[in-house]
DNA sequence: CTGTTAGCGCATTCAC
DNA sequence: GTGAATGCGCTAACAG
C-alpha cells in the first residue's frame, strides 16, 4: 500500500438515520425503532430497514443519541495505573457482569497525581455516564466532591475504610494486614519487616494494621519498615530485601505490600542463598496468580478482585434500575492463603 | 450514611451553557469560547465567566459538543484482555504522548472472541472517534473491513506482519522468535521445546519462526511443541514444563511464548531440582519487568512496548494534523536480552 | 404500528 | 471581541 492510496477519509460520507429512512421509504423514527426496539416495528418493515442499514453501512451516532435521550449507556472506570496485574481480574469481573446489560464500559487510566485524576473524572462526567467506578489513590476533597455530585451511581472500589460518596465495595485492608502479620508471628517470626511502596492510602492502611499488631506484641520496630514512593515491582522487591538484610541482618521475615514485592524478595533470598521459609519468611498481598506457583509458593492475602469488579458493576446496574437499591457498603472479605514461603515449624 | 439520605439525583439539575451565560450576562457562545479558547475573550469577561462556571458547577456536555463540532476528541484503544502485564507499558506510552494534546484516550477490553471485538469496535465507531488503536487477535475480514472504513486514523499495534488497514506499528514476531531460537541453538541446546498458549496470531507467528529455524538446523520435532488454548499464566508454564519433561525427558530447553510461561517453567525446574541453565535452558518473550530479577534471570526478547504505545499515539495525532502524514508501517525492532537462564557454556 | 413535531446542548457561520 | 441564527443526528412525546 503506497502512501498515495491511503485513506484520508473524513466524515463527509456519513450516513445518517434520515438517509436510511429515505432510502427505505419510511420515517427516521421508524428506523430508530427498528434498531433499538425491533419488536415495535412490523416484521416486514423491520427486515427492509435492517437490510438498508446494512447496505448503506449506517453507524449510529452515540453523541446524538446521548444528547436526545439523555442516556449515554456508558459506565466509566477510572483507575490509577489501569493496567496493573491487580486490576486484571477486576476488569474481567466488571465485563462479565455488564455483558448481559446494554451498558458499555470504558476505562481511563489516571496518573497517580490528583490533577490527572480530576481530569479523567471530569471527562467522564462530561459524558453523562450511566455509572462510575472509581479506584481512589489518596483521599482528596475535590475528588470526593465530584463523586458526590455526580448525577449517576458511583461505586468506589477496593478499600472500604472510608465512607463512600455513594457506594463502596472492597475489603478492609487494615484488617487484612493485621491478619497477615499475626500469621507471621504465629509462625515464630519475630523481626518482621514491612516492604513496599507506600504511595496510596490502601498501602497506608496495611501499614497501620501491620504496626498495630506488632506494637501489641511488643515487636514493632519502625526501622524495619522499608517503603519507597515508586511503582511497585519485582525489582523493587529485590532492592528492598537487599537493603533490609544489609541494615538488619537479623530480620527474619517480611510482610510485603504486594506480591510483586514478595516475588522480588523471594528471588533475592534465592540469590543470597537464604532459605525460605526457614531463614526468612515471606508474605505477600493480593494473591496474584503466580503466588501459588512460585518455589516455594508464596503465602499471600487473597483479595476477591473478580468479585469486586462483578459486584461493583452489579451495584451500578441495580442503582440505575427501579428495583431494590443496592447496599451502599459491601465488605467482600479476604482470605489468608498459607503456603510454603511461611511454612516454618513455629 | 443511611440509605434514606443517599443521593438519587437525576440530571434535572443540569447546568447548561445558556444558564451560565444568562447568569454571567453574556451570550452562550461567549461562554463557550471562554472555555475552549480563552484568548478570544476579553480578560475581564473571561474571569467573570470562569468564576460563574465554577460557582454553578457547570460541566460541559461532550455529547452535545461532539454533535455540534463533529469532533469528539476521543481516541479509542481496543485490546483483547486489556489488562495484561504486557499492555501496561503500552498504555503508559500512549498516555504520555497524548497528555500534551487535547485528545482523550479511552480503553475497551474485548473478549478474545471476534463477536465481542466487533461489538467494541462498533461502539467506538459510533462515537466519531478522533483515532483508533487496535490490538488484533486473529485476522478477521469483518474487523478489517470496519477498520478500513473507519472515518479516522487507525493504528494497529504490536505485530507488523500484516498489511495494515491504515497504519501499523510493532515488531516482527516471527523474526523475534527466530532470533530467540537461534540463540538457544548457539548455546548448545538441541532438544528445544516451544511452550505457550497459541491463541492469537502473534503466537502463531512466533511458532512459525521457531519452527523454521529448527527445521533449517535439522532439529525440529513437532512433538516438542506444547501449546494450549487457554490464557497464558505462570501456572500454565509449570504445567507445560511438567508435561514436557514427562513426555520428553530429554528436552533440554524451551522457548516460551511469553515471560509468564517462562517464569512458570523456571519455578517448575526449581521444584524438580533441574538446574537452569545447565540442565535446562529457558528463554521467554516480552522481557517483562521481572525477567531480569528472577533467579536465575530469564533470557527474553525485549519488545519496545512503551515506544509502541507512544508512537502509536503520535501517529494518530500526526495523521489527524495537517503536517506530514506519518509512515503507515513502523518496525520498532526487538532485542534479545541474554541472561542467566540460558547462560550455559556452549 | 407508524409518523410529526420539537428540542437535547453546543459550535459553526456569519454578522456587528 | 461579541452575538444571533441555524443545525448537528437523534429520540421523546404525542398523534393518528
Amino acid at each position: 500500500m503506497t502512501p498515495g492510496t491511503r485513506k484520508r477519509r473524513q466524515r463527509q460520507d456519513k450516513v445518517t438515520l434520515s438517509d436510511v429512512a429515505q432510502s427505505a421509504g419510511v420515517s427516521a423514527i421508524t428506523v430508530s425503532r427498528a434498531l433499538r426496539d425491533p419488536e415495535k416495528v412490523s416484521p416486514h418493515l423491520r427486515d427492509t430497514i435492517l437490510r438498508v442499514v446494512e447496505e448503506m453501512g449506517y453507524v449510529p451516532d452515540l453523541a446524538a443519541r446521548a444528547l436526545a435521550s439523555k442516556n449515554s449507556g456508558l459506565v466509566g472506570v477510572i483507575s490509577p495505573g489501569l493496567a496493573s496485574h491487580v486490576f486484571v481480574a477486576v476488569i474481567r469481573g466488571i465485563e462479565d457482569r455488564v455483558r448481559s446489560s446494554d451498558l458499555r464500559i470504558q476505562y481511563a487510566s489516571s496518573d497517580s497525581d490528583r490533577e490527572d485524576q480530576l481530569r479523567q473524572l471530569r471527562f467522564f462526567l462530561s459524558q453523562n455516564p450511566a455509572g462510575l467506578v472509581h479506584v481512589g489513590q489518596m483521599p482528596d476533597p475535590a475528588i470526593d466532591e465530584l463523586l458526590r455530585r455526580a448525577p449517576c451511581p458511583v461505586v468506589e472500589i477496593m478499600d472500604i475504610s472510608r465512607p463512600p460518596s455513594d457506594m463502596v465495595i472492597g475489603i478492609d485492608h487494615r484488617l487484612a494486614a493485621e491478619t497477615a502479620t499475626r500469621h507471621l508471628i504465629a509462625k515464630g517470626y519475630r523481626r518482621i519487616a514491612m516492604l513496599g511502596n507506600g504511595s496510596d492510602f490502601r498501602a497506608r492502611r496495611r501499614l497501620d494494621g501491620y504496626q498495630a499488631v506488632l506494637e501489641e506484641a511488643g515487636l514493632f520496630d519502625p526501622t524495619l519498615v522499608l517503603s519507597v514512593d515508586s511503582h511497585s515491582s519485582v525489582g523493587l522487591g529485590c532492592q528492598l530485601l537487599e537493603r533490609l538484610k544489609s541494615e538488619h541482618p537479623d530480620a527474619d521475615s517480611a510482610f510485603c505490600q504486594n506480591d510483586d514485592i514478595a516475588l522480588g524478595a523471594l528471588f533475592e533470598c534465592q540469590r543470597r542463598g537464604l532459605s525460605v521459609p526457614q531463614e526468612f519468611g515471606i508474605c505477600g498481598f493480593n494473591d496474584l496468580e503466580y503466588a501459588g506457583f512460585a518455589f516455594p509458593a508464596i503465602t499471600s492475602v487473597r483479595v476477591p478482585r473478580y468479585d469486586i469488579g462483578y459486584r461493583a458493576a452489579d451495584m451500578i446496574i441495580r442503582a440505575a434500575g427501579t428495583g431494590m437499591p443496592p447496599p451502599n457498603m459491601v465488605d467482600l472479605g479476604f482470605q489468608l492463603v498459607e503456603r510454603g514461603s511461611t511454612a516454618r515449624e513455629g
